[in-house]
RNA sequence: GCCCUUGUAGCUCAGCUGGUAGAGCAAUUGAUUUGUAAUCAAUAGGUCCGCGGUUCGAGUCCGUGCGGGGGCACCA
């Protein structure tokens, strides 16, 4: 005779067992309707699971995370049933809820297309129309196996063989259609709504392994309400205007093209940003106490060798023969290089912490899919630095890095900034001793961040733990920039030592550290965050003179010349074309000011600036204009 | 690298079932002299991604290579 306790602390007593309906008929007419699954002593279950102890019960409906979840897993499986309906002979394999949808994986010999998809989309309302009653099973371990492999369904008995012996084997019916599944789901196909959308195929491996077959994945979404899919449509929608390919386009900051794929073509404006960032770096770091320096980007194979690198990530390296058939390798990563510089010369162990960053131009031959715009990219440039110092100041170390990181991500406009703290794997190098020491010192900069933060077990790298920086964008999306290793390898590796104070040589600990990891991929974030619209002093145009007419050319060059050397990048615009026009066109290129000249502004030698985004005029005088601007050409911290 | 998809003027795109290319914007020239998001007109502009094939004939069909896009795998 269970007694039911419900979230709210209520309990309900009931002379039988009874089922999830049951309690919500006791509850409200409206719970009983929307009601999806529920949860038993924490446990998920269908709503028509039979509760015969005492128990306390939640109720989930679609406003609850796990209603919309459970939305959208009931329609991956309507989605597999509707697949098998129209194309026979289709295998199903899994289908697993994700962000904001589901997918799909499928196998079958011809691949799905778009009419396809339209035709599946279709097939699924009418499924949801039909309100098919689910219904659960629990079979016979060798009997579901032998099932599925009968009806041809092979990736499917091989994932009966892959749950665990203790676990039971459900199936779930929709009329004569039936999948395996752990549950729960809707009562029947007609709670699931109609607001789902499938939203494109792909390929993907069976198991995720790429020497396994590629199945077909079809992607789809699903919401509780009309709303909340045209909301998420329209936040698709939103993405797809800042993509920084199209931004870069349109405000001609660079482009690419097929004789080098994956290697940026920057043009003028793209690279004054590019140097910008470049400027505000090198300011930062000197005033943190780097050295800049600069190391080959073609070194012979024996350094590449000795760094493990050509045994490790050989074949992502572009390699070069020289006439007299030496072999180079452009270097795909600045370390090796900077540890030379720290080889040159006798160093002791008053030198340390030594802090040597570069701008380093790295090559790496990615996978051809792998490409993204700026976002993946065959030939980039880090923000590099590594810091050798001894055992007892990584620690001191690890803090002034990640307050440099922050304090700069901020300064950039990304204050919502996570960690991912990374210790030792099973595979690796060194004694527990210093693992130790630095793993105690990355964690102790960690928490000094108050941030939020993530600790990934055994996921460091062979030679050191790490810390990852993660920011989240404007509209939510996260980047991994950033990151803080240290190495216990390769300052070995390379032979680097310095004297210690009783004279006895000594190996350093090295600790690498980038910001933004690319600068060609920050620069790809900056555009997306900003979808283009940069603060000003990272703008690469910042100010376009227009005279109204060219009676005013005069005054506009003027002025133009006298705002470029003040610092502030300016371009007049003297073209034929009307004001209208020209606010039109620097506005959509993104030019942060505009300004605008003509009588008014040559008699009181003022000028009328017009912000991007505003249809405000202020008049100023051109001396308040230059002192007022030339404050803000700079970030806040400078 | 793998699966799907795609490649036409500087850009965005049209071109039905094969009959040797078209628009808008941009560019150039001329007119207009403009006060806050597109002034008007004329002109010029294309090995329809490359290579091969089918065909009397290929932008269109087939094969192949390269590039782009969406995923998967990869990401020191």
């Amino acid at each position: 005779m269970p007694n039911i306790k419900l979230p709210d602390g209520k309990q309900i007593k009931f002379d039988k067992p009874i089922s999830g309906f049951d309690i919500c008929n006791k509850i409200s007419k409206s719970l009983s309707k929307n009601a999806l699954i529920m949860s038993v002593n924490g446990e998920p279950k269908d709503l028509f699971f039979n509760i015969k102890k005492d128990s306390s019960v939640k109720i989930f409906t679609a406003k609850d995370p796990e209603g919309l979840d459970t939305i959208r897993h009931d329609t991956a499986h309507i989605l597999a049933m509707a697949v098998q309906e129209l194309f026979p002979g289709t295998q199903v394999t899994i289908g697993p809820v994700i962000q904001d949808g589901f997918y799909y994986d499928f196998s079958r010999k011809e691949p799905f297309t778009q009419e396809d998809l339209d035709k599946i989309e279709k097939k699924m309302r009418e499924i949801v129309d039909r309100d098919e009653k689910t219904r659960r099973e629990v079979w016979e371990r060798k009997k579901a196996i032998d099932h599925f492999k009968k009806n041809g369904e092979i990736y499917k008995s091989e994932i009966i063989k892959s749950i665990p012996e203790n676990e039971e084997v459900s199936l779930y019916f929709h009329g004569e259609w039936h999948d395996l599944c752990r549950g729960p789901h809707l009562p029947s196909t007609g709670k699931i709504g109609k607001y789902f959308k499938l939203m494109k195929v792909s390929g993907a491996y069976w198991r995720g392994d790429s020497k396994n077959e590629m199945l077909q994945r079809i992607y789809g979404t699903s919401w509780a309400s009309q709303k909340e899919l045209d909301d998420y449509l329209k936040r698709i929608e939103e993405a797809e205007k800042r993509d920084h390919r199209k931004l870069g386009k349109e405000m001609d900051l660079f482009h690419f093209r097929e004789e080098s794929p994956g290697s940026v073509f920057w043009h003028e404006k793209g690279w004054t940003l590019f140097q910008k960032l470049i400027d505000y770096m090198r300011l930062r770091q000197k005033r943190a106490g780097y050295k800049e320096i600069n190391t080959p980007e073609i070194l012979d194979r024996s350094l590449w060798e000795k760094s493990g690198h050509w045994e490790k990530f050989g074949e992502h390296m572009y390699t070069s023969t020289t006439p007299d058939e030496k072999i180079f390798a452009v270097k795909p990563m600045n370390c090796p290089g900077c540890v030379q510089v720290f080889n040159q010369g006798l160093k002791s162990y008053r030198d340390l912490p030594l802090k040597m960053s570069e701008f380093g131009k790295v090559h790496r031959y990615e996978p051809s899919g792998a490409l993204h715009g700026l976002m993946r990219v065959r030939a980039f440039t880090q923000d590099d630095a590594h810091i050798f110092c001894t055992e007892d100041q990584i620690t001191s170390e690890s803090l002034s890095v990640t307050n440099l990181i922050l304090d700069i991500y901020k300064e950039l406009g990304f204050s919502d900034v996570i960690l991912k703290y990374s210790d030792r794997p099973d595979v690796r190098v060194g004694d527990d001793e210093i693992w130790d020491k630095s793993e105690s010192a990355l964690l102790e900069a960690v928490k000094a961040t108050k941030l939020e933060y993530s600790v990934n077990k055994g996921e460091g790298a062979f030679y050191g733990p790490k810390i990852e920086f993660v920011l989240r964008d404007a509209i939510g999306r996260d980047w991994q920039c950033g990151t803080l290793q240290v190495d216990l390898n390769l300052p070995e590796r390379l032979g680097a030592s310095y004297v210690d104070k009783d004279g006895s040589k000594k190996v350093p600990v090295m600790l690498h550290r980038a910001l933004f990891g690319s600068l060609e991929r920050f620069i790809g974030i900056l555009i997306e965050n900003y979808a283009g619209k940069f603060p000003f002093w990272i703008s690469p145009l910042q100010v376009v003179v227009i005279p109204v007419s060219d009676e005013f050319d005069k005054y506009a060059k003027e002025i133009t010349s006298k705002i470029n050397s003040s610092g502030i990048n300016c371009q007049v615009d003297l073209k034929n074309h009307n004001l209208n026009y020209k606010i039109r066109e620097h506005s959509l290129s993104k030019v942060p000011i505009l300004l605008i000249c003509g009588k008014k502004e040559v008699d009181s030698n003022s000028v009328t600036i017009r912000r991007l985004d505003s249809n405000k005029q202020e008049n100023m005088k051109l001396n308040k204009f230059l002192e007022k601007y030339t404050a803000l050409n700079k970030a806040s911290s400078n």
